[in-house]
Formats: structure tokens, C-alpha cells, sequence
DNA sequence: CTGTATCCTCTCTGATACTG
DNA sequence: CAGTATCAGAGAGGATACAG
């Protein structure tokens, strides 16, 4: 990665250059993004945040088996990105509040979405998977 | 986990009622769905087989950057979860094709609005990305 | 309470080579 | 064309310890 030279290559065969935008691209800096709000707890993290802002320890027991670690740097991403703000509140012991952006909630609506998706079929997927085992 | 001062918890053995699904317990399967769908790979091919059915190289050729190996590991995962069908024809040279169950094709469209929303926002995500660094 | 730092493991990933 | 096999490096992820 990181080829100076590639830039959007010119597809010989698929001469679609009336395609939406490039996601398919190497170069596409939103694919970064969507491995954020996509990845293992990205998903999740923003998901908690729907309903309420939290805090660091409340996230951490909302999201069964995330590590401190994986919370942090998950919302340090999050929040670079613009999807998470980070509240520090001067009190004593510390008091950190984290909470969605504008942008965060319509995010975190349409991963919602397809976690809600997801879950409705999982059935389906289920049965797929047997099948598939079976063979 | 088992904290009992845990703010508005619900009884852990009867949690499957209220909320939607738990996933967000560290036990829920569709987790590891969620994580073929949206991984690096997994929402680019859903994406890319949207349109119509593709072959191995050319879904290859759509999805810049992708392995080879990537490619063969991510379609065996979304075939076995039901997501996408394979169909071999018996010519020669071999010709296998590559398209979308009905449940697939939900999901991708899903994952599609998702990517576009995130498309359109790049400025702003930028913007932020900017900001953060800044300081 | 809210994290960061460190170490260590394990999976993911890509390049290469090879099969049918 | 459509993959599989193998290997090595990069990065994700977790446990623990420690700091503000």
C-alpha cells in the first residue's frame, strides 16, 4: 500500500466511470472511516450511545467484553472522526461523558439499523450456515 | 457484569424481553455476521455485487486492493452466512458467478445507504479529522 | 474514575507459488 | 479462469500494571 503511483486506476473492462463514488478505489479514505464505525466495536460502541450519553466504565459494562484498552483507542477514533464527543467534567473524582454528534446519530441510526436487520435474520443465517456445514 | 448497582438493568435472565436483542453481550452470534458484512472486505463485495452478478476476477478487478485470497476468504464466508450464491458452470475454461440471495441483497442495500451516507460526509468527517489533530 | 503504557498472543493480510 | 497452500509481517486485541 501506500504506491504513489496508483491513483484511480483506469478500469479496462468495466468502463463504469458513471459509478457512484469511488469506494471501490484503493485510495477512498472512507474505507478507514467505515472500518471505524464498522470494525468489531465501532459498531457497538456507537450503538450504546443511541439513547443516552455515557460514561467510560458505563460503556465498558454496556458493551460485554470489550477491554479498556479496545474502548479507548475505539473511541479515540470515533471521536476524531466527528461521530463521538468527549465531555470532561472538572470534578472530583473525574467525570467523563461521552456522547453522539448530529453526524454520530444518523450514523449510529443506520448501523442500527442493520444490526436490527441482522438480528431479524438470523435464523436465516443460521440455517444457511448449517447447510453450508453440511456439505 | 453482575453489578448491582448497574443503573436501570434489566434482570439478567430476563432480558430478551424490553430490549431488542442483546448484542451487545459478548455471547451474541450475529456479532461475528456483523463482522463478515462489514469488515474491510465484506461490505465492499456486497456492494460490488449490487448492481449484478460478477466473476472472480472481475469482482477482483472492481474491489481495488483486494487479494486474491482476501477475496476467495470473504466470498466463502458471506456464501456460508447465506449472503451471497455460487454457481460454477461446467465450461472451459471454468466460470463461476457470483451474485446475491434475497437476504444478501437486503443487507447490501443496508450497507449501501451506510456507505453513502458516509461518502457524503467525508467533508465534514474530514474537517473534524482536521480539528482533532490539531490539537 | 478515567484512562495510558507495556507486553504478549493471535488473527488478518498480502506476496508468492502452485493446482485443476 | 478460479482458486488453494504456505509463509512472514503487520496489526488487532487482551491482561496487567500504573498514572492523573
Amino acid at each position: 500500500m501506500g504506491d504513489p503511483t496508483t491513483e484511480t486506476t483506469t478500469d479496462p473492462e468495466t468502463a463504469s466511470e458513471n459509478y457512484p463514488p469511488d469506494v471501490f478505489s484503493r485510495a477512498c479514505t472512507s474505507r478507514v472511516v467505515l472500518q471505524h464505525i464498522s470494525g468489531r466495536w465501532g459498531a457497538l460502541t456507537l450503538s450504546a450511545l443511541r439513547d443516552e450519553p455515557l460514561r467510560f466504565n458505563a460503556l465498558r459494562r454496556r458493551i460485554d467484553g470489550i477491554s479498556e484498552k479496545m474502548l479507548s483507542q475505539t473511541l479515540q477514533a470515533l471521536e476524531r472522526d466527528g461521530f463521538v464527543v468527549r465531555e470532561v467534567q472538572a470534578t472530583i473524582p473525574p467525570r467523563v461523558e461521552y456522547s453522539l454528534t448530529p453526524l454520530g446519530t444518523t450514523v449510529a441510526g443506520r448501523l442500527w439499523e442493520l444490526i436490527g436487520l441482522l438480528e431479524s435474520s438470523m435464523d436465516q443465517v443460521s440455517a444457511a450456515q448449517q447447510a453450508y456445514d453440511a456439505r
